[in-house]
DNA sequence: AGCACGCCGACT
DNA sequence: GTCGGCGTGCTC
C-alpha cells in the first residue's frame, strides 16, 4: 500500500505528490486528508505532508520509495473534507491540485509564500561600509549586490523580488540575516477593529414574518438544504441569520457566514459580535497571513463556533459544520478571479453537501441564477416582503435624457435633477450623485433614440476599439467586428456618440453649476490608499460636504441619515457593459443606489437619468419590482440560451504576442469544434476579452455554450488533455471559467 | 524550502 | 592544493 503525499504547502517546485510506502501497522488507520510525517530530500529530513490518496500501485521505482514515518495529527474531520473539496475544485474548475489546496488551506505553515517577507538593512553607515570592504576583499559579489540594492530602498525590499531578479539567492539573504546585516520582517499585523458591544443589538425580537422564515428554513433543512432568503431592503434578514446560527450552535455545530466585503457590512458585523461575543471570529481581508492562520487555528481547535468573512472564510476548518450563510448572495465579490475561478456559492453548496450542512443564500436582489433555481424548486424560496423598521421607500423619478436634448437642455443634469439639487442644498440636506461605470468600456449609443449599437448575433452592446485613428466595433463574445457607423442604425440620427463622462468631469460640472456647494469625489483616483475610502465616507457622514460624487463604491453600505437625494447620472452605462449580465447588474446597482436616499427621518427622492427610460432594467428598478425584472431578464436569457437557462464555459487565453495568441486561438477553436462534433455544444468566438490588454499581455476568449453542464465539463477535460499533449501552446496561458461574469 | 554537488577565484 | 561563496538541480 502506498500513500500519495503532498509536502507542506511551501514552494512551487514541490507542487506535486510524492509516493511513500505505508507501514503495515498504519494501513487500517491512514486515510486521505491526514497529516503525516515523511522523510524528505537528501538528508531525509522529517517533514509534514498531507495524504491525498491511498493506492496499491507504485508510480515510481519501488526500490526508491521511502517509508512514511508516522501520523502527525489524526487531524479533524474537516481536514479530510477540505482535501476532498480541493479534489473537487481541481476537477470542477480545471486547476492544478496545488492551486486547489492553496485555495482550501490558504494559510497553512507558510513562511515565504503569500506572506511577504521584507529584507531591510539594519546597520548604520559606518559599520556597513566596513562590512562592504570585507566583502570586496573576499569577492562576495552576491552580498555586495544585495547591499547595493537595499541601500537604494531603506524601507526594505520584498524577498521574492530579490530572488527572482537574481540579486541574491535565499541562502545569501539568510546568511546576511544571521550575521545581523539585514533583518527579515513579514508584513506588520493589523489591529483587530475595536468594536464596542451594544447589548441592545442582541435583544431584537423576531417579527411574525421573520419567525415564519426561520421555522421554514429550520424545519425543512434536511430535505431542503438550500434556501434562498429573498428579503426586501430593511426586512431584517440579519435577524433570521442570527436565529438560525443560534440554533445551529445549540446543537453543537458550527456556522460560516460569508459577506462580500468587510467594509461594506461593518454594521452587520457589530450585531454578530454583540450576539455571539467571543464565539465568533472575523476574517478581515486585511489580516496578515499569519493572523488569518490564527483565526483558522481557533476554528480548528473549536474555540469559535462562527466564522465570518469573505469567500476564503468558506474554508474554515470546522469539524462539525452545520450552516453556511451567504449574505448579499448576488455580489460579484464572491467570484474568484484567479485559478480556480470558483464562485463561493457553488463551493459552499458542495461543502455543505459533503458535511450535510444547510445553506442560506440571502439577498434583496437575488442573482437571476439563484432565483431561477429557487423558482424551479432546486432551492427553497423564503420571502420577507415587509420592512421591519419605519423607513419609507423613496420617490423615484426616471428622467428621459433624449427629451432633455430635444427640448434644448444639453447639460448633464436634467431639469428635474437640477431643481432637486437646488432644493436639497437650500434645505441644508445632502445629495449623492452616482455615476455607474462598472464594466463600461466605450459603447456607441444614440442620444436621440437611446439605442446602443449591438451585435447581431449575441444581443449585447458592441465595444469601441481603436486602431490608430480608426474606430471599430467589436463583440466580446463572438468577435463580430464592424466599422463604426456615422448614423444610428436604429433611427438614422447623427447624434451617435460614445458615452464618456468621468467622475472628475461631473465633479467639475457640479462645482460650476452649484458654486456654493461643497463637493466630495470618491472613485478609484481618490481612494488609492487604504484609509481614503473610510475617510471620504466619514467626512461626508459628518456633514463636511453637501454633495458626494462617485462610482458604485458610494452606493454600498453606510447609512447617511441626512441624504435625501440620490441622482444617477447615466444609468445606461452599465447596461452597455457588453455581456449578458449587464441588465442584472444595472438593476442591482440602481436598486442599491435608490436605497441610499431617505434612510433617516427625512423622506428621500431618487432621480435616474437615462437615454433608455423604457428599458426593463430601469423601469423595474424604479418601481422596486424585482420579480418583474426577473421575468423579463430570464425571458431574454431563455431566448439567447445564456445561463442559467443554458451553460457557458469561457476559455480565457493570454499571451505576450498578439499575433501568436490570435493564431493559437483560431487553432484551438478548430480543436474545440472537433471535440464538440456532436453539435450539442456551440463554439463561439474567439473574441478579445473585455479588458483585452493588461500590462502588454493580450487576452482573448473562446466560449463554449450548451444545454448540458456535464457535456461542457467533458469537453473541457478533453481540451485540457489536448493542451497537455501539445506543448505548442506553451507560450499561451489558458484558464477555464465555467461562470464568466466579466 | 533545504541540501549536496560542482565551479571558480583567493589565500596558505 | 584547498577553502568557501555561489548557482543549480533534486527531492518519492
Amino acid at each position: 500500500m502506498y500513500a500519495n503525499v503532498i509536502i507542506d504547502i511551501s514552494h512551487e517546485r514541490l507542487d506535486r505528490t510524492f509516493q511513500y510506502e505505508v507501514p503495515e501497522e498504519l494501513e487500517g488507520e491512514l486515510c486521505p486528508g491526514m497529516q503525516v510525517y515523511v522523510p524528505f530530500g537528501n538528508g531525509n529530513r522529517r517533514r509534514k505532508g498531507y495524504v491525498l490518496e491511498l493506492t496499491c500501485e507504485a508510480q515510481w521505482d519501488p526500490g526508491r520509495i521511502k517509508k512514511l514515518s508516522g501520523i502527525a495529527s489524526k487531524g479533524i474531520a474537516a481536514e479530510g473534507t477540505l482535501v476532498a473539496l480541493a479534489c473537487w475544485l481541481k476537477e470542477e474548475y480545471g486547476c492544478t491540485m496545488i492551486q486547489a489546496l492553496h485555495t482550501v488551506m490558504p494559510v497553512r505553515n507558510r513562511v515565504g509564500g503569500n506572506e511577504k517577507v521584507y529584507v531591510r538593512l539594519t546597520q548604520e553607515e559606518q559599520r556597513l561600509r566596513a562590512y562592504e570592504a570585507l566583502c570586496g576583499k573576499r569577492h562576495y559579489t552576491a552580498r555586495l549586490r544585495l547591499i547595493d540594492r537595499l541601500k537604494a530602498c531603506r524601507e526594505g525590499v520584498e524577498m521574492r523580488e530579490l530572488t527572482s531578479q537574481g540579486i541574491a539567492s535565499s541562502a545569501v539573504i539568510r546568511a546576511l540575516a544571521e550575521q545581523g546585516i539585514v533583518s527579515l520582517t513579514s508584513r506588520t499585523a493589523y489591529r483587530r477593529p475595536d468594536i464596542r458591544l451594544d447589548p441592545e443589538y442582541g435583544k431584537k425580537k423576531l417579527n411574525e414574518e421573520q419567525r415564519t422564515a426561520v421555522e421554514n428554513i429550520w424545519e425543512n433543512r434536511e430535505e431542503r438544504p438550500v434556501s434562498l432568503l429573498y428579503g426586501v431592503t430593511g426586512s431584517g434578514k440579519t435577524e433570521v441569520y442570527l436565529e438560525l446560527i443560534q440554533r445551529t450552535i445549540a446543537l453543537g455545530q458550527q456556522a460560516i457566514v460569508l459577506i462580500p466585503e468587510i467594509a461594506m457590512t461593518y454594521q452587520t458585523l457589530v450585531r454578530f459580535y454583540a450576539r455571539f461575543q467571543d464565539r465568533v471570529s472575523v476574517m478581515n481581508s486585511r489580516l496578515s497571513a499569519g493572523e488569518r492562520y490564527d483565526q483558522f487555528e481557533r476554528a480548528r481547535k473549536g474555540e469559535v463556533q462562527v466564522m465570518i468573512g469573505p469567500r476564503s472564510a468558506l474554508f474554515a476548518p470546522f469539524e462539525n459544520l452545520g450552516l453556511i450563510i451567504i449574505d448579499e448572495e448576488h455580489e460579484g465579490a464572491y467570484k474568484s478571479e484567479q485559478m480556480p475561478r470558483y464562485h463561493a456559492r457553488d463551493v459552499a453548496l458542495k461543502r455543505a453537501q459533503m458535511c450535510r450542512a444547510f445553506v442560506v443564500l440571502g439577498s434583496a436582489t437575488p442573482s437571476v441564477d439563484s432565483f431561477w433555481l429557487a423558482k424551479n424548486g432546486v432551492y427553497q424560496l423564503v420571502r420577507l416582503s415587509h420592512r421591519a423598521g419605519s423607513g419609507r421607500l423613496p420617490q423615484v423619478y426616471v428622467e428621459d435624457m433624449r427629451r432633455e436634448l430635444k427640448e434644448g437642455n444639453r447639460s448633464v443634469f436634467s431639469r428635474r435633477l437640477r431643481e432637486q439639487i437646488e432644493g436639497c442644498l437650500g434645505r441644508g440636506e445632502q445629495a449623492m450623485l452616482f455615476l455607474n461605470r462598472r464594466g463600461y468600456s466605450g459603447v456607441l449609443s444614440c442620444r436621440s433614440c437611446g439605442e446602443a449599437v449591438k451585435c447581431p448575433h449575441c444581443d449585447v452592446a458592441l465595444t469601441v476599439h481603436r486602431q490608430g485613428d480608426q474606430r471599430k466595433l467589436v463583440c466580446h463574445y463572438c468577435g463580430y467586428t464592424r466599422e463604426a457607423p456615422s448614423v444610428c442604425p436604429a433611427c438614422g440620427s447623427a447624434y451617435l456618440s460614445e458615452l464618456r463622462a468621468g467622475t472628475q468631469q461631473i465633479e467639475a460640472l457640479v462645482k460650476a453649476e452649484f458654486p456654493g456647494a461643497r463637493v466630495l469625489r470618491m472613485d478609484m483616483d481618490t481612494t488609492k490608499s487604504k484609509h481614503d475610502h473610510e475617510k471620504i465616507l466619514s467626512a461626508f457622514g459628518k456633514g463636511e460636504a453637501d454633495i458626494l460624487v462617485g462610482t458604485q463604491m458610494i452606493v454600498k453600505g453606510h447609512d447617511f441619515k441626512n441624504v435625501t437625494l440620490v441622482g444617477v447620472m447615466a444609468a445606461d452605462m452599465s447596461l452597455y457593459a457588453g455581456d449578458y449580465r449587464s441588465s442584472e447588474r444595472t438593476f442591482q446597482l440602481l436598486t442599491q443606489a435608490a436605497g441610499r436616499a431617505g434612510r433617516g427621518e427625512l423622506p428621500g427622492e431618487v432621480t435616474i437619468q437615462t437615454y433608455q427610460p423604457e428599458h426593463y432594467g430601469i423601469q423595474t428598478a424604479a418601481a422596486q419590482d424585482y420579480e418583474s425584472f426577473y421575468e423579463r431578464d430570464i425571458a431574454y436569457r431563455r431566448v439567447m440560451n445564456y445561463p442559467p437557462c443554458g451553460h457557458m464555459l469561457a476559455v480565457l487565453a493570454s499571451c505576450k504576442d498578439e499575433g501568436h495568441l490570435k493564431e493559437a486561438l483560431e487553432y484551438l477553436k478548430k480543436v474545440a469544434l472537433r471535440i464538440c462534433r456532436n453539435g450539442e455544444i456551440q463554439v463561439i468566438g474567439p473574441a478579445p476579452s473585455s479588458i483585452y490588454r493588461v500590462k502588454d499581455i493580450y487576452r482573448r476568449n473562446l466560449f463554449l455554450k450548451g444545454d448540458s453542464l456535464d457535456r461542457l465539463s467533458a469537453a473541457r477535460r478533453k481540451l485540457e488533455r489536448y493542451l497537455e499533449a501539445n506543448p505548442g501552446f506553451d507560450s499561451v496561458q489558458i484558464q477555464f471559467d465555467p461562470d464568466p461574469m466579466q
